[in-house]
DNA sequence: CATGAATGAGCATTCATTCAT
DNA sequence: CATGAATGAATGCTCATTCAT
């Protein structure tokens, strides 16, 4: 089968996000990865000058995901509730959807992938920057408890991420029973209570 | 050093726990494993048919572990905020310290292993059935909100896990700032703050 | 850049030469060779049959360039120093800043190449017949030591040609410090006194 | 066929030899390594960490040799041309009986294999210094021109250093005709005659 | 009981070469 | 005429496992 390059390079990532997904990075063998995107071995190192350097570009395209989680330009404006509760609903909704993400992530944390880890630490700083703005300003506004924002952001996230795991990972059935959104309300709602100031 | 057979045995699944927990089961090679067992790579395959079963040894062992956090029946009596914080910080302080069996669980969830699966339920259920009674209880007394209590023990649980997640997984170094008795402080009063039924 | 065939086939000829002199046949990839001969790798495939095609023709070209250290027919009339001397600077010069000639000539002789063995008996008859029949003319004028004028002319050479070897092949950065000619001249010297006859 | 460790790693170094020899380092491949060593290519790795390291042990081995040439302890006393013309004749008489080492060095230097470099280097000092030092005392007695004795060590070498090329590797037969004991007195007399201080 | 010796199968990667367009 | 697409065969090296001693 004779493509150009755009589509066997396309059909190359394809292959690889499906399988670091199932099988982790270590776990994906360059032979396996041929065969799935249809070429030789020797041709897949005529797109990418090695195994890491596919990981890394799936990696990298996903960063650009972030974007679409806070799609009203990179700010929650009014209303911190309204903005974090489509964000939350938007990423569950795409990540139950496709777990592709989900899991290269968990993989290649257990298999202690160096690029991820910094991958990671922008990942973090992008996605939680905006969280972490809203809740200084809820904090100067004596609306939200006064503690470390960053540490407040990332355990309203956490409930948020459980959920998915339980969901996606672990089979939990028990979130099944209900829809994202209640789900979602619910977490906001325990989360502001749970951080006001007193 | 003449060991026992049973020594032996013993030697080589510490080593291998230690290895598996921060090399992974790929990671970790026989070579690796007899050179910190103390033997010969040969001599493994006295004690064990091959590595697989080495593994599946351990995560039985760290499945029984459980108890230990969990210990057998208790229920928390008077006051359920001590209760959990105690096992929190158990929780995370095990867990943090030696990481095997976070690690052992996510590899077999994302290998989709079937038995971790019915294990995971079994385990849930004994888990979570003394937060969910306690939560129960504070939902008829009116102190807490009427929610499906199952939903709302995850959710206080989520962000135990996310912080283990974080601090172990993905080498999140932003809660190392704080002592986990600060971070588990912190949960327990955001959740109980915001499930409290108005 | 549009290219007559004459034109391209220099232009990787060219390209090998410097590729080949630098990195050795093994050493230099059809890829390289390609890029530096500004054309694809397909394309070098329509003017050779392969890649040991270009070493042959540039091993023919190399082989002629003799003529250059011995201009044909030439003799030595009046000085044979003053011959010699600007002979072996020359031989030197050349190979020091292209050293194609010499690593052709000692890679052919590692693998046994049989037609290089008589085209070195060629060369050598054509390169030393100057020198010894000047060396001849000396020993009948009982200048020179009398002794087998072939020896007596080789033993002149490899002095010229271990220089060449420490400072092109071995690395030795100790004759850096002189000039060629410096070195050539104390070569004469030594060589010239050493066989005067007593 | 089942033999000791010992008897194994002489194998495969004895086959390396053979086979850096006349194929040099590039050309030999652990394929061919192993089966001329009688074993599988993952035993070779059982006695040597890679490649490069069964080359390095070969050549470490044959700084030895440097002792052989030079048996009188390190240094000539009385007589410098004795001792170099003793020594010249055992390094011809080795080294055409067995060309191994010869070849190697000369592979290894047109692949630019760095490790050689540094073995040169350590090989010159070793090699050189004796001669050196004897030169530089004819120096100063004002027996020997007054040049730097580096240079005119090298250049003595150089005589016998391609009187051994000729000999094995460029297949000349001119100097089949002389014993080699013949070659190396006249090379020790055009030497020391030449560079007679006057 | 213990292990040194040995390997088949597999790994990521490279390379010279071919061929359809 | 030129090349992008493609690969079979190799390369150095690793690994879990076996077996004779």
């Amino acid at each position: 089968m004779r493509l150009t390059g755009r589509e066997r390079r396309q059909k190359i990532l394809q292959a690889a996000k499906k399988l670091f997904a199932s099988k982790g990075f270590k776990g994906t063998t360059t032979q396996k990865l041929a065969q799935e995107a249809g070429l030789s071995e020797a041709g897949l190192y005529k797109y990418f000058k090695n195994k890491q350097e596919i990981y890394e570009e799936i990696l990298n395209q996903k960063i650009q995901d972030i974007d679409f989680y806070f799609p009203s330009g990179q700010q929650p404006k009014n209303n911190l509730k309204i903005e974090l509760r489509e964000c939350a609903i938007r990423f569950l909704q795409r990540n139950i959807q496709d777990t592709t993400f989900l899991k290269i992530i968990l993989y290649s944390a257990l298999e202690e992938n160096d690029f991820l880890f910094s991958f990671l630490k922008e990942v973090r700083k992008k996605f939680f920057t905006p969280i972490k703005k809203s809740i200084k300003k809820g904090i100067e506004n004596k609306k939200i408890k006064n503690f470390d924002e960053d540490i407040l952001a990332k355990l309203f996230f956490s409930m948020i991420y459980y959920t998915l795991l339980l969901k996606t990972l672990f089979k939990d059935e028990s979130f099944d029973a209900y829809k994202i959104e209640e789900i979602v309300d619910l977490i906001i709602e325990i989360f502001f209570k749970g951080v006001e100031s007193e």
